[in-house]
DNA sequence: CTGCATCCTTTTCGATACTG
DNA sequence: CAGTATCGAAAAGGATGCAG
């Protein structure tokens, strides 16, 4: 019999793995932010997120709305309108963001210091004069 | 002139846009949580985060190491011991992964419904039967 | 306007081999 | 044990054209 190595909470099976691709997206959590402020158009979403194309605007939007993330409501007129909203669900994650983007406003600064610090102790011109 | 579109805090040089790949890496979060136990050694991370190659480690701890989310801190013995662990940068950014967490383990079934059943809807099989 | 399919480029990632 | 370099496969992403 197969002695299996002791379960962790880091499993390649762990349900965290998919929402943290679901969300870890380069653009979800974008999105999510975009949609706290109400419904939008596509192409509302697409001027505002500056960057992203057309392909992945879509392909995250299906993404979001097939976790049941966002709300796709499509209006049969010509020409064609679309509006995005969140979902209950997608508003529970969405406040969960806050504190996130305050911690980007708090320490944005700090990090970029910490990457140029690195960088130069890992840049070779550095070394010639470390006293 | 050149008539711009409104700044907004969506553009594509908004700082969160790399603290969003930063830490929207497949593997930074998970590495983030698992450090938050205390320091962890390089074999040792590898065997908790099932499914990480020694390259990814590798190189999702520098990116963190070098954002000045974590220490290396490296012993000069044979064989070779590096342990990681959490600054207090590190520390702070950790804590705002718990609600996330949580909301994982409450939200997660959910989010499985909400996807069997999109791509039930959005499957062939079932246009034959939709009374 | 919105969305899908196709092609093609860029990037990511894993496997392997090798150094300290 | 820890880390790097290289190669090739795989995936992501952008541009374009077309359909509803």
């Amino acid at each position: 019999m197969i002695k299996a190595d002791k379960p962790q909470p880091f499993s390649a099976n762990c349900p965290s793995r998919e929402i943290l691709e679901l969300i870890g997206g380069k653009w979800s959590l974008l999105i999510l932010c975009l949609l706290k402020a109400g419904p939008q158009r596509t192409g509302s979403i697409m001027r505002s997120v500056q960057g992203i194309s057309q392909k992945m605007l879509t392909q995250t939007l299906r993404d979001l709305e097939r976790s049941g993330i966002v709300t796709r409501k499509s209006y049969s007129e010509v020409p064609p309108r679309v509006e995005y909203s969140l979902t209950p669900l997608g508003e529970t994650l969405s406040v969960l963001v806050l504190p996130f983007e305050q911690w980007v406003v708090d320490n944005y600064e700090q990090v970029i210091v910490a990457q140029a610090r690195f960088d130069a102790l890992h840049t070779e011109d550095s070394k010639n004069q470390d006293a």
